[in-house]
RNA sequence: CGGGGUAUAGCGCAGUCUGGUAGCGCGGAAGUUUUGGGUACUUCAGGUCGUAGGUUCGAAUCCUGCUACCCCGACCA
């Protein structure tokens, strides 16, 4: 607005006029962004022998990684579109929960593993690495230790606590035998968050909002994801909670009951910070039985009725854990109390796979032509695609459309390829947008287009106006 | 970490047994054709056959070492 205001009249200085032309070339580009033709989505149209499960073959043939080494992959634009959808969900949820985000490194020192006797017990999955000057590294498999470093290091006081902190970073696990794709490599994206509280019940308190929090996040996601009590692994502690979606894939058995499939997750508008609320949504979500295999109970469960037994394989997609003051108490992170005297903190430790989850999704939502993306993670809402590059009428159809969705802020990829009908049907529903909007000189003759619905296959003939109205632009 | 396997064009594969200087399909480029569910045809480009060494007049092919990757199991966000 302010640089075609002043244009008109007003002579504009080098620098200004250099400011001009690069906004409009960012414009441009921003627009070009989205044309499939000016894209890169390095598509497959035969199936990687390697991928063996739908969603790693789905993921590879669709674009959207790419296997550099075992188990470590590169995201391609289309895969980087979701895994960043996911991300922004996973952080309003985070934040709505009252943790705080940060970033922390992921090469970490030795020496901070040392401290709390980890750098010897993780074995061999974590790898190690030795600096220019021989020291010590580690790419980190996880950040208790760091996170610790780093409150011991500010906070003294209770009247700081409870504090929550949180990022979204790579993590390195080198796993014995990587696999699945992105479901099991030794490369992944985690959101790990780190709780810090005065005592048992605050920490406790701690615990069951990153519970409410996770049951909104997947839900969000258009996943039903069931918290089952889990085993604590390495992690450490006593309470804790695997966080599993059903799936035929899935790498783990698991036992629940029905029910689990029909509550309802809590509202946004739940009071995070009322303890007895909090603790009511833990309540209600633990009281049906619920358990990996490690954890199963074969006869409490068949003691169920059959019709409410559900035995199914499950993908663990987020892991929470409260261990109290196992590192704190190594590494010496302690606070001032009310009543002066110094208290070691209570933690938990909470965990989500934002790169596994694209997999997970994928397991949940696909048919025989590709991926079925829910909308709230979908790389783009709709997909326009025009049947007939090069004919006058339909061309304008297009950009008029693409245009006004642009404008209403709708993610839409434009398929403006020379190709065949056929080919573009194809790719759409490959990379499963939600919604195909189908623009063709034989329909356009009538006025109108057609949209597909992709996960119902519905489709309806309607005017560029429904269209919009549609979509919401 | 045990067991099994593979490595030849971007992808999927044949050729290896029986040594003679590399081929098919898809994909890519150019063209003609076609135009509402991966169109057909023509032409073209693309490979030091994973790597190092050995045997041989000659090695993708035979021998030895190494590496990478995949699968099955035991382990894990």
């Amino acid at each position: 607005m302010f640089f075609r205001d002043c244009s008109g009249s007003v002579a504009l200085s080098p620098a200004m006029r250099q400011c001009k032309a690069s906004i409009r070339g960012f414009l441009l580009l921003r627009v070009l962004y989205m044309r499939l033709s000016r894209y890169f989505l390095p598509i497959l149209r035969e199936n990687p022998k390697e991928a063996e499960i739908v969603s790693h073959r789905l993921m590879l043939r669709a674009g959207m990684i790419r296997q550099e080494s075992a188990g470590i992959y590169a995201w391609l634009p289309l895969g980087l579109r979701v895994l960043n959808k996911i991300n922004a969900i996973v952080r309003e949820e985070q934040n709505r929960a009252g943790a705080i985000e940060l970033l922390m490194p992921t090469m970490q020192s030795a020496d901070l593993w040392r401290e709390s006797g980890r750098y010897d017990a993780y074995g061999k999955e974590m790898l190690r690495i030795k600096d220019r000057h021989e020291r010590d590294m580690l790419f980190g498999p996880t950040n208790e230790e760091m996170v610790t470093e780093i409150f011991r290091a500010y906070v003294r006081s209770y009247k700081d606590l409870p504090l929550n902190l949180y990022h979204i970073q790579w993590k390195f696990r080198d796993e014995v035998r990587p696999r699945f794709g992105v479901m099991r490599s030794r490369e992944f994206l985690m959101k790990d968050a780190y709780s810090f509280d005065l005592d048992q019940a605050g920490a406790i308190h701690s615990y069951n909002k990153m519970f409410a929090a996770y049951l909104r996040t997947f839900a969000r996601m258009g996943l039903k994801a069931i918290p089952m009590r889990a085993d604590t692994g390495p992690i450490g502690g006593n309470l804790s909670h695997e966080f599993i979606i059903l799936a035929s894939t899935g790498e783990s058995e698991v036992f629940c009951h029905k029910n689990f499939l029909e509550m309802d997750t809590p509202p946004a508008d739940i009071d995070f910070d009322d303890r007895a609320t909090m603790q009511g949504v833990f309540d209600t979500w633990t009281s049906r039985y619920a358990a990996t295999s490690e954890m199963h109970d074969a006869p409490a469960f068949e003691a169920l009725p059959e019709s409410e037994q559900v035995s199914a394989r499950g993908i663990e997609v987020g892991h929470i854990f409260y261990f109290g003051t196992k590192y704190s108490e190594a590494m010496k992170a302690v606070v001032n109390g009310p009543d002066g005297k110094e208290a070691t903190v209570q933690m938990g430790s909470y965990g989500i796979g934002p790169s596994r989850l694209v997999a997970a999704l994928i397991e949940a939502n696909h048919d025989d032509n590709g991926i079925i993306w829910p909308e709230a993670v979908a790389p783009f809402r709709v997909g326009l695609a025009n049947l007939k590059v090069g004919d006058a009428a339909t061309d304008a159809a297009c950009a008029s459309l693409y245009e006004k969705l642009e404008k209403a802020g709708v993610d839409v990829l434009y398929d403006d390829r020379d190709d065949r009908p056929g080919a573009k049907f194809a790719t759409m529903d490959l990379i499963g947008l939600p919604h195909q909007v189908i623009v063709g000189p034989k329909s356009l003759a009538e006025g109108k287009v057609e949209m597909k619905n992709r996960r119902t296959g519905a489709r309806e003939m309607l005017s560029v106006d429904e269209v919009l109205n549609k979509l919401g632009a």
